[in-house]
DNA sequence: AAACTGACTAATA
DNA sequence: CTATTAGCCAGTT
């Protein structure tokens, strides 16, 4: 993090971060998306490897769009986010992956968690 | 101001 | 299915 200068846009970022609700997950690219900065994927990144220790935005719920934690510079810290989806209920399978068809975020969602998903 | 970096992605092989 | 490549472009140095 440093100064002002990204500010902005990581504010917009962090905004849809923290729209995406407990048990789901969003893709870097989604969320760029949706903040409106369209192929700035690795902008989200950058925006998430600044927020603080102790942030209430909801890092963790976002993933790469292979629907696996992507790794990150400090180790351990993939691990970690893996542990706090876990803790919300996603499952990742045998590769470290997440089924994006179940667990990925929609927006526009239709209440289909009442379908038979999630466990 | 120029070069380097990267918590990405989609396209190929 | 996995691995590699090229494109991406704000942020950082």
């Amino acid at each position: 993090m440093t100064r002002q200068s990204a500010e902005g846009t990581h504010a917009r970022i962090h905004a849809v971060v923290r729209r995406i609700p407990r048990g789901r997950v969003g893709s870097y690219g989604q969320v760029a998306r949706l903040a409106g900065l369209a192929s700035h994927a690795r902008l989200v990144g950058y925006a998430m490897a600044a927020l603080p220790d102790g942030t209430s935005v909801p890092w963790h719920r976002v993933v790469n769009a292979q629907g696996r934690v992507s790794a990150r510079a400090t180790p351990g810290a993939d691990a970690l986010q893996r542990v706090l989806l876990e803790r919300e209920g996603i499952r990742f399978d045998a590769s470290g992956r997440i089924e994006l068809d179940r667990f990925g975020w929609r927006p526009r969602d239709r209440a289909r968690r009442d379908a038979r998903s999630r466990r």
